[in-house]
DNA sequence: GACGATTTGTGCTTTTTTGCACAAATGTGT
DNA sequence: ACACATTTGTGCAAAAAAGCACAAATCGTC
């Protein structure tokens, strides 16, 4: 969507072109944040923000947030700071983000419906294109996909129908938001119809095979950790 | 609940009691995913496991399992492994899981709804006690907590009663299911009410007094991230 | 056009985390 | 009682991440 050509303030400048050879999963871990809270400033037509400013909204160190800005390129401008919305440009290329990805549902309980419903995804590069789930009652409902602004009602598809639904839409990305027991076998499923990243929501550990990228969201281990600090603190 | 006074294999080792100096924040992380596989070994009636089975449960290496382990104590047995259950408890010890927490949500949108529904709390030492939102047309209302088992039915309080809400409920934890505008005010409010372990759902930063720990899950930034890494695989 | 105030980018150091390899401890079988 | 097969616990090395401090670059002003 983005057709951007030239938007930097210093056209000439030497700018490592594509992707980069590497850059630290520390650091890539953080991109999102800094993404998003350019995004944030963007929207109120901040200009420019210097490292330090920009370290305050993401809660880390500005040295960091430097040398991690660093290993994209040299996007800043000494003495004066960042162009909001070119190093938004920039985060976004870098990470793949200026063209919509297709993520595909399994599982669309309670957690799944909340992802379904999650107004992040659209306004930031991702776009929920299918629903499937095993339950007979859920198969051929209507869910609204997307928060205010534009939502979508999109059709429950069957299990069974996994790989044609993959194909049909083009689906990159899987969100496994199944229970437990079946969160192997469907994440299996998804590896073999060709989706090599899947966000798991399931609280067991996925095996996949080597290429496959699983990232997992575990809401009780969360707790856990917290509950392990503040267990600390009352002593 | 648990009145566990003796269920060691050798109850007369030189067990390190109560809570333990120093363990990384690594080891701590880890922990809830080891926990969580012991409680499945448990409930499968396996009664000794190894590191490398554990390990590959969790998606660790063996040697970084024993040693996250030999920082809790030592309750393997050199040639044989680890006792099941008796590890699973150790480990939920020192998590301060031995007792439950109770959970006040803040925000009951569709993401909260699911938060409190969600049946993993309960088994893992977690009880939603309390939910909150600012909306007229939900304060008052009833919602379903947690899953098959025991499902409790909570009523929805105003936002403006939330000191009062956590004082009588007595809660420890704090869960932000708001949207990105209202997170930092109801964060500023459940810490001045004595809340200090937050989890936030909120795509922002949250600003915390010292002492006070908050941890964030970001649907949109966890996708990102694999976006990121889908981008590298197809040059 | 030079000076001072900023702010980035980065070499170097320190800390944290991971990985390796093996001695120490345990159970088994003879 | 002893040799052998396991498996833990850990000292040490390597790698990754974070933090510090400052030189280099830029802007505004006189």
């Amino acid at each position: 969507m983005c057709t951007f050509v030239d938007m930097s303030p210093k056209s000439s400048a030497s700018l490592k072109g594509g992707t980069n050879p590497k850059i630290s999963e520390a650091t890539v871990s953080r991109l999102p944040a800094y993404f998003r809270a350019l995004s944030q400033l963007a929207d109120a037509q901040q200009i420019r923000v210097s490292s330090e400013e920009l370290a305050a909204l993401t809660g880390v160190s500005s040295a960091m947030l430097r040398k991690d800005l660093s290993h994209l390129g040299s996007y800043g401008t000494r003495g004066v700071g960042y162009d909001v919305e070119f190093l938004r440009y920039q985060i976004s290329r870098e990470m793949g983000l200026n063209h919509d990805w297709s993520v595909v549902i399994v599982g669309v309980g309670n957690l799944g419906r909340a992802l379904a419903h999650y107004g992040g995804f659209g306004s930031r590069g991702f776009r929920v294109v299918a629903l499937v789930d095993a339950d007979q009652t859920l198969i051929g409902t209507k869910v609204k996909c997307g928060a205010e602004g534009k939502t979508v009602e999109l059709l429950v598809h069957a299990l069974s129908d996994l790989e044609e639904v993959i194909k049909e839409t083009n689906a990159r990305l899987g969100v496994v938001a199944t229970p437990e027991q079946s969160a192997q076998a469907v994440c299996d499923r998804l590896v073999k119809a060709g989706i090599r990243s899947v966000l798991n929501f399931a609280p067991v550990y996925l095996t996949v095979p080597e290429g496959v990228d699983v990232r997992k969201v575990d809401l009780a281990s969360e707790l856990q950790i917290l509950a392990f600090h503040e267990q600390r603190k009352a002593v």
